[in-house]
DNA sequence: CGTACCTTTGAAGTAAGTCAACCGTCGTGG
DNA sequence: CCACGACGGTTGACTTACTTCAAAGGTACG
């Protein structure tokens, strides 16, 4: 049940890690995805899908960042969300990929057949309501995303800084998986933009920048301020 | 099951139109809405639903057009989407709103009581599937918004009026039954800057404006492409 | 017929984008 | 071991698109 055919195209076994041993007693539906998946690793930049493929999968991340996003015909990259260790992604509103998935760093995400959830879902009525959290958790992300980028830059970055801290579950600090591109790809906002908001965060001892994947936020309350 | 007490204050009864006949056999479930609803009517600017308040009740456009809204700490509203009839909204991601809904034009709304959905979603997979659905419609359109709120305004009102164009059916015109202050606020932008937008496509023959809620698009192919 | 609201238009200000150069870090190879 | 190159990030000068403030039509409704 749980080691058919995977999606991935050429190396598909040789990036497999240790498949589970299969255990057959039912856990939690919070653990399907450990349970019923199978990990893979993935490196960084390495495309986890494509935009327009089926969506026949659903992925958790257990270490590493995933990031999903569009490329418009113009070719501006939109992010739509990035992904942290224990997020679960792949779900869209259809069964077609419409945005593409990436790796920002190295990582192994747990990859599980979204027939076999499915299916699951028809005689399991706790299953459904698993799919319905997860993609309700999806519509609360986009809707937070919509939220964010009506706001001006400084209040996009204070947003965008706040919220990671919350999901890493530091009120003081944060670690920025992704670059500087990847943040200004998602906030709307040019890196220029970016790098300038956060220096400027910086030289009114709101946040500090140790190095620049790390940010210190030294005075949560002016960051919440801001992003009202 | 269907004339429990409503969600709504005062007046409730006297808005009640026909309750219609309780009809047992079973129904599509495109239809459910329709079978296990109360309509109510709305005048323009009622409140259909606050935001905060417990989400206990789905809602079917019937006639008229309802838009969903949060107003920021400093005053600034953003409106998350509009329902055109045959639109279903009230899904929101957990128990309670986080959106308010508002008429836009007096109407009728279908209204269904969520744990009545939620209940027969329990034994009935084809509901669970419903509801999964139409909070993939959600989503689906929670992410198109994005994509248009990262763009320029002539691309941002474009993409609006060619999806407002398709929702109505139309190839050629739109009826916009929101003001210009609606599609501001939808649009991340000024009341000026969609007018003067409408105006220059307007001077570019690209649309035509018979009267400030009526749009004809004269060139969709050049609306296309400013969309992108 | 009048009033209130919606929409349009104009002029000036500003936030963010663009173009360009520079800096720091890391990894590689001479 | 140091030098180089590539990459990511920062900073500066200038431009532009959108906002803001203000006032003047239009339109609909009592």
């Amino acid at each position: 049940m749980h080691t058919e055919t995977l999606p991935f195209h050429a190396p598909a076994a040789r990036r497999m890690v240790s498949v589970p041993p299969p255990r057959r007693a039912t856990a939690t539906v919070g653990d399907l995805f450990d349970v019923m998946g199978v990990p893979m690793q993935f490196a960084r930049n390495e495309e986890v899908y494509g935009a327009g493929e089926p969506a026949d999968y659903f992925y958790k991340v257990k270490s590493g960042c995933v990031r999903t996003y569009t490329v418009s015909a113009d070719g501006r990259r939109q992010i739509g969300s990035f992904y942290l260790p224990g997020d679960v992604f792949g779900f869209e509103a259809g069964d077609i990929h419409s945005l593409s998935a990436e790796a920002i760093v190295s990582g192994t995400v747990q990859v599980v057949k979204r027939a076999a959830l499915t299916a699951r879902a028809a005689g399991d009525a706790s299953v459904a309501r698993l799919l319905l959290d997860l993609t309700c958790g999806e519509l609360r992300r986009a809707q937070d995303h919509i939220g964010l980028l009506v706001r001006s830059a400084a209040e996009r970055v204070a947003g965008f800084l706040l919220a990671l801290a919350k999901r890493e579950g530091s009120a003081t600090e944060v670690v920025l998986p992704m670059s500087r591109q990847d943040i200004a790809d998602y906030l709307g906002l040019t890196i220029e933009t970016v790098s300038r908001t956060l220096t400027q965060l910086e030289s009114t001892a709101t946040i500090a920048l140790p190095s620049a994947r790390r940010v210190v936020l030294r005075n949560a309350a002016a960051l919440r301020g801001l992003a009202a």
